[in-house]
DNA sequence: ATAGGGTTAG
């Protein structure tokens, strides 16, 4: 039916509901103005549906879009575009490239619009080969010289690292066709591949560049360390916007640098710029990383003086930050009042659980995560055998690791075998943990051999030691602490001459006794540094009175560590 | 009569 033939009531009726479709800010307004279209066949009118369909995907609402989408008898091009635009806006790539496959076999043409977002699609879910034949169809159908599509292949090739295939795109768009999202989508091709020379020739040689423009350089400088250069460029752009301000607090956090993020924060808000969800989940996980309570609050404070809806970012930044402060019931607050979470909250409340002590708990959230049909990833089990491993629960740790590799198909990394080799030698299965090692298809590291160590030192087994020093030696040949454990083993059962060669050994290379390791607290702005058996500290005395007082209060108690209750 | 792209987050 063209819009000829339509009887006049229908297209006034048409262009009343398109505008109503447009004016939808929630899925109860949309839902009720598709009940006039259903009941008025609006809903078979391609040109109606096609508002719908763009109205569905800034709701969010994939679903909907996707089943209204198959009720259509006839759907035209606009449609199919439309449909395969919402499909990989609402993050359902593989639906999209369905879609289009429909498309084809439905006899429909695609054309450039349908290119654009489909290019987008399959970068997403990282499909090269599909992405070359999409490419490809890019050149049967005659698209080859659209900038939205010209644009789409550059990011695609350059997530790939392709930056040669982005390179050859962008040379050959004719000079007058490259706007200012072609030349910043090779700009930021250029950063991504750490290329920061190229990206400041195409930023100097470019006709027009905006804000996008600006950050992406910016950033590009920061994830390299090259924080000068972000800064002077943060200083010289002609109107910053909130993702400027974003872009820049966030590239003190990637440089650790935790407090000038807070300060620039603060330095944003004070002259009237308002932050949005990714500017506070970017604060929130820098406060983390300071461990300061009182910051963390402040910020949290904020987000709620300011009506921050907690979505996801934001919640598991909360959680996390929580949790990292010291404070595990306000992240367990923060958890349970999240309407909506996904892997990320769950991974910081289990990692939280795990490093609090509390394996059990950490255990229980992982089936209740899984009961709501989110899948831990590798992450989630780093956490989960950490907690295995504090709280000494070799066999659920044993069980959890197959099940990992066996039902979730995660290969194991060197953080997971680090847990596992230190779980198996604090329990004495000094055996288990060098099979495992031996196992590993990566590098076992530094900390994986010391974990063994630490258990054969307590085990008194020499041989396996042996062993540990001899990887640790070959991987940190000027760390004195690992030959002075050896020379401490054999002092220990009066193996003499094995110290000696030892201590020839040292000296051969150089390497002098140092000095032990430190740790260090922060009392009333004033920073203390400790060692183990220390005693230097002028109140040492008081100290370790406070501290067998409080181990004799909890053995009255019957408080053992890892069975505090927090009552959640 | 309808539409599309680049920059910031855990």
């Amino acid at each position: 039916m063209t819009l000829l033939h339509r009887h006049p009531d229908f297209l006034t009726r048409t262009l009343v509901l398109v505008e109503r479709l447009k004016g939808c800010t929630t899925l109860k307004e949309l839902q009720s103005v598709l009940g006039f279209m259903i009941k008025t066949s609006v809903d078979q009118d391609c040109f109606a549906m096609n508002q719908f369909m763009t109205t569905c995907s800034t709701l969010g609402c994939w679903d909907l879009a996707a089943s209204m989408f198959s009720q259509v008898q006839n759907p035209d091009v606009f449609l199919y575009n439309a449909m395969i635009r919402v499909s990989v806006q609402c993050s359902y790539p593989l639906q999209a490239l369905e879609q289009y496959k429909s498309m084809l076999r439905a006899g429909v043409m695609p054309e450039s619009h349908t290119f654009s977002s489909l290019i987008k699609g399959c970068r997403l879910v990282q499909a090269l080969r599909y992405g070359k034949c999409v490419h490809g169809g890019v050149w049967k159908n005659g698209c080859k010289r659209d900038v939205f599509v010209q644009t789409a292949a550059i990011d695609f090739y350059a997530s790939f690292g392709g930056i040669v295939e982005s390179e050859k795109v962008f040379d050959e768009m004719p000079v007058s066709e490259r706007d200012v999202f072609a030349w910043t989508t090779m700009l930021s091709a250029y950063a991504q591949a750490g290329d920061m020379a190229s990206a400041q020739r195409l930023f100097d040689e470019m006709p027009e560049r905006n804000n996008a423009t600006w950050n992406t350089l910016i950033d590009g400088y920061a994830r390299l360390g090259n924080l000068e250069s972000a800064q002077s460029l943060f200083e010289n752009i002609p109107d910053k916007n909130i993702i400027s301000w974003t872009t820049m607090i966030a590239c003190y956090a990637q440089n650790k640098l935790f407090r000038e993020a807070v300060t620039l924060f603060r330095d944003m808000t004070n002259l009237g710029f308002s932050p949005d969800e990714v500017t506070m989940s970017t604060i929130i996980s820098a406060c983390a990383h300071l461990g300061s309570l009182d910051i963390g609050r402040e910020i949290h404070y904020y987000v709620m003086q300011n009506r921050f809806h907690l979505d996801v970012y934001i919640g598991s930044a909360l959680v996390d930050m929580y949790s990292k402060c010291g404070s595990l019931e306000k992240s367990l607050v923060v958890f349970y009042k999240l309407q909506e979470k996904n892997l990320f909250c769950w991974n910081s409340v289990i990692d939280g659980l795990a490093v609090h002590g509390f394996a059990r708990k950490a255990l229980m959230m992982l089936s209740k995560m899984e009961s709501e049909k989110i899948y831990p990833n590798w992450v989630t089990f780093v956490s989960i055998l950490n907690a295995c491993n504090h709280a000494g629960l070799v066999e659920e740790g044993r069980r959890l690791f197959m099940r990992m590799k066996k039902d979730y198909l995660i290969v194991p990394r060197v953080e997971h075998y680090g847990c596992m080799v230190a779980l198996f030698s604090k329990a004495g299965l000094l055996e288990d943990a060098l099979g495992l090692i031996r196992s590993m298809e990566s590098e076992p590291n530094a900390f994986i051999w010391g974990s063994l160590l630490d258990g054969c030192r307590v085990q008194k087994n020499l041989e396996i030691a042996r062993i540990c020093l001899d990887a640790l030696i070959l991987l940190e040949p000027n760390n004195s602490g690992h030959y002075m454990l050896l020379i401490n083993m054999y002092a220990a059962s009066n193996q003499w001459d094995e110290v000696t060669k030892i201590r020839r050994m040292m000296k051969g290379r150089g390497i002098e006794k140092g000095c032990p390791g430190h740790s260090w607290i922060e009392i009333g702005g004033d920073i203390c540094q400790f060692a183990a058996s220390d005693r230097s500290h002028p109140a040492s005395d008081k100290i370790c009175m406070f501290l067998n007082d409080l181990d004799e209060q909890m053995r009255l108690s019957n408080i053992k560590p890892h069975e505090i209750s927090i009552g959640f």
